[in-house]
DNA sequence: CTGAAAGCGCTTACAG
DNA sequence: CTGAAAGCGCTTACAG
């Protein structure tokens, strides 16, 4: 092999092989159908030369296919890195790309205007959107491609499948399984928009939450609370920024300071632990004094004893890596309420 | 705008505009040079369309630059969402893509055949090679390629810029602060290549080691060795399969008990945690009963007191992007012992 | 301000 | 078993 850094092409190898460039390909493409002889000696011109085969890009705009899917995350991308659940849906995605051999492209978008464009620049065969706002205007352009796109979570919008469990009916099941024997019930949200404003409400209306899994989680609670005779318009709703155990603890805080909640249902284990761990501070027992439960199954939940909607995201990472490949998988996940000694 | 899924291409919208294909090319690449009204009439005709704007790929080939990095990570890429340091690294590596609107392509190898296809069809225009082994194939796919290649941690190879803190110096100085005392002293180890065999080996040659930076660092522990009078033939090592705290229970519970070691120069600090783990199960202090050290200082060090060669991975990640993107970035990354409380 | 020409580097039916 | 032809969808100097 020669010097790295040229730009060889298939046009040359071709050239000094005495053969034409279809021939080359054919070596590279279907090496099966060239005699063993034009075989031999175009790898070794190749070797040669340096030529590194086929240009990917090239490649790629001949055969119409990129071998690659996008994924839309709408944080700052070390968010991928860091949220517990989003990396178990991530190692799901990459799972089916090392099967199949595909790339695996990372596309963060910031709800800034290059959003729009970064998107639609990736050279990718269909797209997976992590779970975003309803309004969010890179559902639009993404679905607009003509490619496959499955949005986990949610919203559902017109040419785009979801991937996602039952967001309401898990709300209600686990409310269910927190509040009975509660007299001051409360919950601990993940964001209701964009904007990750964290703040203090009660019994805010669900139409006003942008995220449709928050949203949906806490209409699923609301009709627990309906059910239960509860008023959901006194119901105490402490929202995060982030669903970050550690970030949470000043609104947990808050949260037992202005309510002192004696059940708390909170939208993701992280939020949980966050609760569990201001809790503790103040001595009070759980479940005795404050039950507590979450969502995901998260790896620590078992140990801490954890209340919590089990759900795969793992395998939900690899429906909606398939669906962008153009196959067919489930949409609707499967989940389970999983009862542990967090809740009375 | 009309039906999704539809295959409009500039041609088209050009016809339908009644203009040539450069003129629309210049509506999306430098509308500055349009007209106004022929730019409104060409966005008009192409938001009826539905036309998505220039498809990425053929953008790519016509000006050679695809707007994406390659990351190659030797591993399964559910490994890049688990390990700490990987996710710290790729954090800093994603945040220069954002800044850029670069796109971010995740290319996982297993260590087989098809690693190195995987690798040559990527659509990027440089590449960062996580720490591998000297003999991985892919680095000379990866430097043949005439595009800018970075390899964090190393093998430094032909070709390719290597960003790595100086690991042979850090084991020295880290051994420097653990050893000193100690009567048993023993190293727990990164694995020694790609076969991740778990052992306990005394005093195993270096130049058997098939990663560098694990070799680097053994290297320095047996200079600080020899020149504190230990005899680094004699020197347990204890080698895990995987960089993981839990995984890595085992291993450290088998080092006590066969060497009963009194300082631990572990390579990572997940590898430290597992060491004081197996240490608290056995009732001995740390340092008293023995003295544990790590690498990176990450985020829980300082909370379980650890001794540990501090560098950023974070700032590493980025210096690896944009040497991928064909800019001047420091390859020599800068490290500090920080010694706490989990040494004399 | 707009267009004719050339070409990025390849692959794919189709002949022969 | 090999090649001539066409074309994937765009962009870029260059004219005018």
């Amino acid at each position: 092999m020669s010097s790295a850094g040229s730009r060889i092409t298939m046009a040359e190898v071709a050239r000094r092989s005495g053969v034409s460039p279809m021939t080359v390909s054919y070596c590279y493409n279907q090496p099966e159908r060239v005699a063993p002889s034009t075989l031999r000696r175009v790898r070794a011109v190749a070797a040669e030369l340096g030529y590194p085969g086929p240009d990917p890009t090239a490649r790629s705009l001949r055969r119409r296919r990129t071998g690659a899917i996008g994924v839309v995350l709408g944080e700052h991308l070390t968010y991928a890195f860091e949220d517990p659940g989003a990396r178990r849906f991530l190692a799901g995605v990459a799972e089916v790309c090392r099967e199949r051999g595909i790339g695996l492209n990372l596309i963060p978008t910031t709800g800034e205007d290059g959003d729009v464009d970064r998107v639609r620049a990736a050279s990718v065969d269909g797209y997976i959107v992590w779970t975003t706002v309803d309004s969010d205007p890179v559902l639009a352009v993404v679905t607009g491609l003509g490619k496959p796109v499955v949005v986990h979570g949610g919203p559902a919008v017109p040419g785009a499948q979801v991937v996602s469990i039952d967001n309401r009916a898990s709300g209600r099941e686990l409310a269910a399984h927190t509040f009975p024997g509660a007299r001051r019930p409360a919950v601990f949200s993940q964001p209701f928009g964009r904007d990750r404003r964290p703040r203090l409400e009660i019994g805010p209306d669900p139409e006003g939450v942008e995220f449709p899994v928050t949203r949906d989680r806490l209409l699923g609670v609301y009709d627990h609370c309906r059910e239960a005779g509860i008023d959901p318009r006194g119901l105490p709703v402490a929202v995060v920024a982030r669903n970050d155990r550690v970030e949470a603890a000043a609104m947990a805080d808050a949260l037992f300071d202005s309510f002192e909640p004696d059940a708390v249902v909170a939208m993701g284990d992280q939020l949980a632990y966050a609760v569990l761990d201001a809790a503790r501070r103040r001595g009070l027992r759980v479940p005795d004094d404050v039950a507590v439960a979450g969502w995901d199954d998260d790896p620590d939940a078992e140990r801490e004893g954890l209340t919590t909607i089990a759900q795969s995201l793992f395998d939900q990472g690899r429906s909606c890596a398939l669906i962008a490949l153009g196959d067919r998988a489930p949409g609707d996940a499967p989940w389970t309420a999983t009862v542990r000694r967090s809740t009375r």
